[in-house]
DNA sequence: TTGTACTGTAATAAGAATTGTTACAGTATG
DNA sequence: CATACTGTAACAATTCTTATTACAGTACAA
């Protein structure tokens, strides 16, 4: 569903983690990532709404971690860019026939618990975690 | 990643078992769906090439459950339509930066657990399961 | 107080991925 | 041989995602 998202926001903040104590320019991650620094602030603008991301605005500006990386859970940044499911449904079956009538809800309640599963897995790490990986 | 092609899947199946002693046209399975015949007659193809589906062609033919419903698990039908993982990467890093050398790696290992406990998950329940949901 | 180096954000374009459509050859049945 | 299906390819349309451009707003520093 994000997938390219994803990868942006966590190699966004993984940078942050890793070279905290600098301010980072929406420039040099863009280069890192190698997409434009549009998308990166754009990016970056979800993360902060949701404070993993402090910015400072004007020359010498750029960007930090909003709190301790050891508090940010992988699960929570997913969530930050989806608010819909894993898997939503994108057909609308026919409500005349009783099969097409009820799956709906039977595959949200599907999809619901796998996607429990899933940030559940992604919520062991942190983006500390992830960051110590790197040498 | 493939929302739409496995809410799609299911549904087929789960009909397939629901109605199970008969064989069903494309254009029924279709019209449940409210979706091209074509399209249902195409993801058919590839649930037959996993053993999920039988198909008589010719006049009267159509389609049935290739198993038991009870032997297919929705975790095989979700990997029968994406070889690809979840959350592929879809960026391509600056190799010349250390870390955006590394983290696709990391990435993918990150990744493929958060996919196994999504596939676990979901391989709970099988299509005999998810179809005595429906009365 | 002005130039410089940043962020914030909107508008738009481009590209990719998905889905739908049409068409028709192939096959079984009666 | 007519009929009713599946199988599959080619193409069109749509939707989703990502990239690009542009520029206003803000802070700093000389």
């Amino acid at each position: 569903m994000n997938n390219g998202r994803f990868a942006t926001a966590l190699h966004i903040l993984t940078l942050l983690e890793i070279k905290k104590g600098e301010l980072l320019s929406s420039e040099f991650i863009a280069n890192s990532i190698n997409v434009n620094p549009a998308v990166v602030r754009k990016e970056i603008g979800n993360l902060r709404a949701h404070g993993f991301i402090e910015s400072k605005e004007g020359k010498g500006g750029g960007y930090s971690l909003g709190k301790p990386a050891a508090h940010i859970r992988l699960s929570e940044v997913y969530k930050s860019l989806n608010e819909s499911p894993l898997l939503g449904r994108s057909n609308d079956p026919n409500p005349e026939c009783p099969i097409g009538k009820q799956i709906n809800g039977h595959l949200n309640d599907l999809f619901s618990s796998a996607d429990k599963a899933f940030l559940n897995q992604l919520g062991k790490t942190t983006v500390k975690d992830f960051a110590k990986k790197f040498n």
